[in-house]
DNA sequence: TTCCAATCGGCACCGGGTGTCATTAGCTTC
DNA sequence: GAAGCTAATGACACCCGGTGCCGATTGGAA
């Protein structure tokens, strides 16, 4: 068992050492997924792998569904702070835009991870169901940030509107970019964004039907 | 044991006659998780409530998940059915706009019950979960349908956008509707798929900040 | 050393969902 | 009217995810 860093007690003094770590738990049960399917890897198996009883891996995890999460609330934050610190000079649909993009750079050693991870997370129907409410937190930092901006409430009509096809356009270009073997992240985002931005409207074949 | 109508018999000759009713199973189930919830009531106390047993129950419906959505395969098919029939001379998003707009005018009689259902939908976690999964077939209606007129593969980046777009515009303004007594839901809908197709560049407040 | 605090493991239990199989009830045919 | 086919039903056993509970373990602090 290899000394594990970063395994630092959250709070207080004295009790017992944590045997495993999130992030232990975690690879042991990707591993798993990719290897042998989703459904059909039980957390006893998870559990039994990362030498960890079943309720202890339930202490680590609220349910299986969450494994493959990761460090989504850092993600979250990074998101909030890239928008928090954008200038009032930006329109907020590029802003958003902007901050979607780069919030989705990762470096090339993450990518392979990432593709696993989101490989789950959007084709696994049980995980596909369960983002939906992860996705809440994300909507509601698009809503918190652009509704100032229009004079709204953050859970009026038009910034909720923003936030569900923000979101909506951000999962279509990670479905694309895990169906195409070495696709630029990044771009698709930002070319499903500007196509948002402007409503669809898109002038290649408005009518000509014929080419 | 009132006459039930519309007992049709799937298919075929003979059998034994069902002893009871999707529709009916339904409301029984939709009276009780309004009057209890959702997650409080089990499906051993439906099948109980509506006669039957626990693996018959399982046997009209998929999942517990699956009671709230009604007949969601026909308003499915009356999507489907709006875009293939309108003119070629619509614009896609206007067409798109037109069609969800023209499907979500109810009877007023079964506005209660639409309520009944879509708070459960989108209120209670799981079930909201679980919407991600119909609302697959939902945004390919849209996709196949706007994918055509623009010239790319339905499963490519710009159809799936939009599906997914208009779904969660959609959904936001189901969830208006829902949180407004007396709120028009059309009129909501129709609003904020404008939005939508604008590019949310509201000339409200561009800059201006004051008002 | 003693005490405290947090984690761990085991157990029982609940609820959703499925496979299996005998039973029941209707319709058709003879 | 009896035999036979067909389809729905109900009961049972099982699997799996998830939770409450409690005693046991492990460390640090007093």
């Amino acid at each position: 068992m290899a000394k594990v860093g970063g395994n630092t007690q959250s709070c207080g003094r004295g009790g017992r050492q944590r045997v495993s770590t999130h992030l232990d738990l975690e690879h042991v049960a990707l591993e798993l997924f990719t290897e042998r399917g989703y459904e059909a890897t039980t957390v006893d198996e998870l559990a039994r792998a990362a030498g960890v009883s079943r309720r202890t891996f339930f202490r680590y995890f609220p349910s299986k569904n969450d494994i493959a999460w990761g460090a989504f609330d850092r993600e979250l934050e990074r998101l909030r702070c890239w928008l928090r610190e954008c200038g009032p000079g930006l329109a907020a649909m590029d802003a958003v835009r902007q901050a979607v993009v780069a919030c989705n750079r990762l470096d090339a050693d993450e990518i392979p991870w990432h593709r696993k991870r989101m490989a789950l997370i959007l084709r696994v129907p049980a995980l596909q169901a369960h983002s939906t409410l992860r996705y809440v937190q994300w909507r509601q930092v698009i809503a918190d940030f652009v509704a100032p901006r229009l004079g709204h409430p953050a859970d009026s009509l038009v910034p909720q509107s923003i936030a569900y096809a923000t979101l909506g356009v951000a999962v279509a270009a990670h479905e694309q970019w895990l169906a195409a073997e070495h696709a630029d992240l990044p771009q698709l985002l930002d070319f499903a964004l500007r196509e948002l931005a402007s409503g669809f409207t898109l002038p290649s074949l408005t009518g000509v039907r014929g080419a």
